[in-house]
DNA sequence: GGCTTGACTTACA
DNA sequence: CTGTAAGCCAAGC
C-alpha cells in the first residue's frame, strides 16, 4: 500500500468527472478549476491514463470549444460521439456541443 | 533526479 | 475567424 496518493489533484479530477450527471458535459477548464488546479492538461492526462474498464465517463469531458478533443478520424472520436448521443446529447452542424444547453453546472 | 510530452485554456495581435 | 505564447501537473525515459 502506498502511503501517498498518486497526485491529489489527479484523484480529484477523476472523482469530479464521475460526478458529471448523465446528459451533461463539462469542459477541461471547468473540471480543472473545480479540482483545484490551473492546468487543464492534467484533466486530459488523467483521462488518458484511464483503463478500458474504467467507470469514469471520460466521454462527457470536452474542450472549451464544445468539441471532442480527438481528431474526427480517430476511433476515440467516433466512440465518444456515439456515447454522447446515447446520453441524449446532440451535436450541431459543426459537430459542436451546445454548452448553453448541455453544459454541466458546478455543485 | 531532470527534461520532454500531453485527450487544454486563456489572452493578445 | 486564425496564429502564437505562457501557465501548470503528472507520467515516461
Amino acid at each position: 500500500m502506498k502511503s501517498k496518493i498518486e497526485g491529489k489533484l489527479f484523484n480529484n479530477i477523476l472523482d469530479i468527472v464521475k460526478q458529471i450527471p448523465k446528459g451533461k458535459v463539462a469542459t477541461y477548464g471547468q473540471i480543472a478549476t473545480i479540482a483545484g488546479t490551473q492546468n487543464p492538461r492534467l484533466v486530459g492526462f488523467a483521462l488518458a491514463t484511464l483503463k478500458e474498464d474504467t467507470e469514469i465517463p471520460w466521454f462527457r469531458v470536452i474542450n472549451s470549444k464544445g468539441k471532442i478533443s480527438f481528431p474526427e478520424q480517430s476511433d476515440g472520436f467516433k466512440i465518444q460521439y456515439s456515447l454522447l448521443q446515447n446520453e441524449g446529447i446532440l451535436f450541431d452542424a459543426k459537430n459542436r456541443i451546445n454548452l448553453k444547453q448541455y453544459g454541466w453546472k458546478s455543485f
